[in-house]
DNA sequence: TAAGCTCGGTATATGGGGTACACAATTTGG
DNA sequence: CCAAATTGTGTACCCCATATACCGAGCTTA
């Protein structure tokens, strides 16, 4: 009763590409395009302009074809981002299996940190689609790798994994963020992180926020290097203390 | 020499509009609308149908005025966000003041969450501007009395409180995009969860992932109490270890 | 009180983006 | 060789953000 006429193939969702289960018809002409090659073109433009800069109409035209030509390979602009999100992860450098899990730790945070980086738009998708994408799957094992026979038992590891991940994403967001801001602007970094410590002593002054207050008349917040690693200091602590108290943990309950 | 003609009172700032610095004029006729009125209107929108559905023509409409009205009030949509975001986040309930700061920092924490549980396109806004608003330097300050005065000299405080800002952050955005997504498309949350696991596995089988294989196997991602809050244990777990190794570190030095 | 300046709100228009739809062209299975 | 399947194109629609010119209200000041 239900007019099914054909069936038609619905539409593979963003992990089907991902995974390559795209089947191969064998009629037709053969495409000029392909899933690769559209990925590629348009993690280009995101590298160089943006996320705002990426629009199916940029993408198209880099690759000298029709804006809707790209609709034969991905159902919309919002699986594509899906698509180069995962593309752009990439996968994580094996590990130095050095036996020092925290080393590895370390190690996997600054791999991640390198390809948000390379690509600070991954830090500006936010997608719907959970994270089940071949190169996501592969930076979560290879976390999972690091700290899994160190005495946490199974929900443990994962949890840690979890905080792990999520605190270094959003510490490299704030941190593009932070640099982000004024190089668009055409000011100087210098000087646009000179303006925010001046605001913040302006602001914090007139309002009953003691403690700020202070640090900011102790010169905590003074621009450091300037580059835009001024959040890094902040990983590192955070993630050392957390790591202690893993270790901690780990060796009190195996008295 | 430059024609500067009259100086035109350049745009005021998203910080200068969220410190209340406006020019009352006391020429022309009396304002129909305000910067709160429209904030609150955009609010309502963001809250009922997401950051998707704002844009100035809803906002505007939902007031029953003209989209280019609300330019007199904002220089454009991306201060518009910027003001709801900070008005939306609210102050933070005042602290307890219990002696025990791990309980302060968690309380914020837990207070940090209503906020985002209330909002969720909060989660979802990337802006470029820095966080100067009052009610987010009110939350900062708030987590920074709770752990200042613990054995932490300045900059470790300061590296702490965006430690742990930035993952709440990011878990309830992870949290809240893998709530998001089955909502969306009608499907009932539990069979989500289901598929997921079951997608996993799938995915999973097929490659060379030891660690999370065998986490899969023996049912760890086995979908919870099915509502959001899956991955909350996570950051109970973190933020624990975290602190742990906070007041190892403040009492080994303290010696 | 009259002139003039400001400012709130409107109407209109422009440019851009995402994508539905129908068609032309191309290849291959029957 | 024809028919079906499939790629790429052209066109059109709708939504969005915003520049600009305008109208008219209401102070300010002469």
């Amino acid at each position: 009763m239900t007019p099914e006429r054909k069936a038609k193939a619905p539409q593979p969702t963003s992990v089907e590409l991902l995974w390559g289960a795209r089947n191969k018809p064998t009629r037709g002409p053969r495409p000029g395009l392909s899933l690769e090659v559209i990925a590629k073109a348009a993690i280009e433009i995101a590298d160089e302009e943006g996320l705002e800069g990426l629009s199916m109409q940029s993408v198209a035209s880099r690759l000298a074809y029709t804006t809707m030509s790209l609709y034969r390979y991905v159902s919309g602009k919002e699986q594509l981002v899906d698509v180069i999100y995962d593309t752009a992860l990439g996968l994580p450098r094996p590990a130095p299996e050095s036996g020092d899990w925290r080393a590895g730790v370390h190690d996997w945070v600054w791999g991640m940190l390198g390809v948000y980086k390379a690509h600070p738009w991954l830090l500006r998708v936010t997608t719907n689609s959970p994270p089940l994408g071949p190169n996501q799957l592969a930076w979560f094992e290879a976390l999972l790798h690091h700290v899994s026979g160190i005495g946490l038992d199974e929900e443990e590891v994962l949890h840690l994994v979890i905080f792990v991940t999520c605190a270094v994403r959003d510490l490299a967001r704030t941190s593009s963020e932070l640099a982000q801001g004024p190089q668009q602007s055409g000011v100087p970094a210098e000087e646009m992180a000179q303006d925010y410590a001046r605001a913040m002593q302006d602001l914090v002054g007139e309002a009953h926020l003691p403690v700020l207050s202070k640090m900011v008349a102790a010169g905590t917040f003074e621009p450091g290097d300037g580059e835009y690693n001024d959040i890094m200091p902040s990983l590192e602590f955070g993630l050392q203390r957390l790591l202690d108290g893993v270790d901690g943990y780990v060796s009190a309950r195996g008295r």
